[in-house]
DNA sequence: GACGTCACGGTTGAC
DNA sequence: TGGTCAACCGTGACG
């Protein structure tokens, strides 16, 4: 039985300690801040810690993505299917070639780039492990040995060369078509992507585009399984928005939100579904009982993230009219992209700067 | 008062 | 299958 929890901050939000805001938020902070609401108001008005506000705006003018990063799992492996049988074919042609032989010469081949060559420790178990000693054989590997390809078996479950790939199922696949499988690369993923470009992460494409959207349809996947995982940023292709909204719309279910519109229903899993943000974003910020009989009269009935103006509590109005070019950088959407923006939203964008 | 930074306690997911 | 580990999270406090 799933309990609703949540805790209050400071500011009398709602937040999960240990959990992402929810997107929806995230693209609120950046929103506001693309407006030039200074950060304390923003943090006020959304009540979102500063910090938290600082870090998100931060990584958002660094990486120019509002996804949160990765959280959990291990590190990217680096001993790929294909560095083993890179490893391999050295090892065969030079039965006698040390460990940082190979590691030098995976990075001599472009095999490996610095960031994910894997260390002469690892090659070393790969080739007790996995390939054995060819000229020794190694005797834990009789008796159990695998198939000649057994050194790649593990490929069909390579979890770092599906960048944005799921079945329909959600089951990850090993080589999506038309998606950029970078499995020997995916070390530096380490880094946010650079493919979250700033007009995409305000989701221009994602909301308009209906093929953005349709492509986000049919999929019920978790939230790291979007493209939040460490791994599959790299080359996610889409912007962030348009499937990152739906990561934590995963997590925190928001039902009226556009940006969980483009989710079947089916990808909320019961499981995630964290009763704090059951309801809509404009509950999440909304004076009160944050977390309590969410999703009535605040939801938004045309959709969008709930967060019409009376949603962000007018308690305090927004003390600064920040014009554009005061203290950020000016904002990469356009006049009609705002626009779209409010539209899609549901938000009066105007209000919060004048 | 605004804001960047960091410690902290927490969650997550690959191994 | 459960534990471990290392990533991330947002908050709150400090300067």
């Amino acid at each position: 039985m799933e309990q609703t929890y949540g805790e209050v901050n400071q500011l009398g939000g709602v937040f999960v300690n240990g959990r992402p805001l929810p997107n929806a938020i995230r693209l609120r902070i950046v929103e506001l801040a693309q407006l030039g609401i200074r950060p304390c108001d923003i943090s006020r008005q959304l009540r979102v810690s500063h910090g938290c506000v600082s870090k998100i705006l931060a990584r958002y003018n660094e990486t120019g993505s509002i996804l949160p990063g990765a959280i959990g799992g291990s590190k990217p492996r680096v001993t790929t299917p294909n560095v083993v049988k890179n490893i391999r074919d050295y090892k065969q042609s030079d039965p006698g070639i040390f460990a940082w032989e190979i590691r030098d010469r995976l990075l001599a081949d472009g095999v490996c780039d610095k960031y994910n060559v894997p260390s002469v420790s690892s090659i070393s178990r790969i080739l007790r492990n996995k390939i054995g000693n060819l000229s020794q054989p190694n005797p834990y590997e009789n008796g159990k040995q695998a198939p000649p390809q057994s050194s790649l078996s593990y490929n069909h479950i390579y979890p770092y060369s599906y960048p944005n790939a799921m079945s329909p199922s959600g089951t990850k696949m090993s080589s999506p078509p038309g998606v950029p499988v970078t499995g020997g690369h995916v070390s530096i993923s380490r880094g946010w992507p650079s493919a979250h470009t700033v007009s995409n992460i305000l989701g221009i494409r994602a909301f308009m585009d209906p093929t953005a959207i349709a492509s986000a349809e049919g999929y019920a996947p978790k939230m790291e399984d979007w493209g939040v995982n460490r791994a599959t940023f790299q080359s996610h292709g889409v912007n962030g928005i348009d499937k990152s909204s739906i990561d934590a719309d995963i997590k925190y279910p928001q039902p009226s939100s556009t940006l969980s519109s483009y989710v079947p229903a089916c990808a909320y899993s019961p499981s995630n579904q964290y009763g704090v943000y059951s309801g809509p974003a404009g509950g999440y910020v909304s004076p009160g009982h944050h977390w309590q009989a969410q999703g009535t009269s605040l939801t938004h009935p045309g959709g969008g993230v709930a967060m019409h103006p009376s949603d962000i509590h007018s308690s305090m109005a927004f003390k600064h009219a920040v014009r554009d070019g005061d203290r950020k950088p000016p904002s990469p959407l356009s006049k009609q992209q705002h626009e779209a923006l409010s539209g899609i939203h549901g938000l009066s964008l105007s209000t919060s700067s004048s």
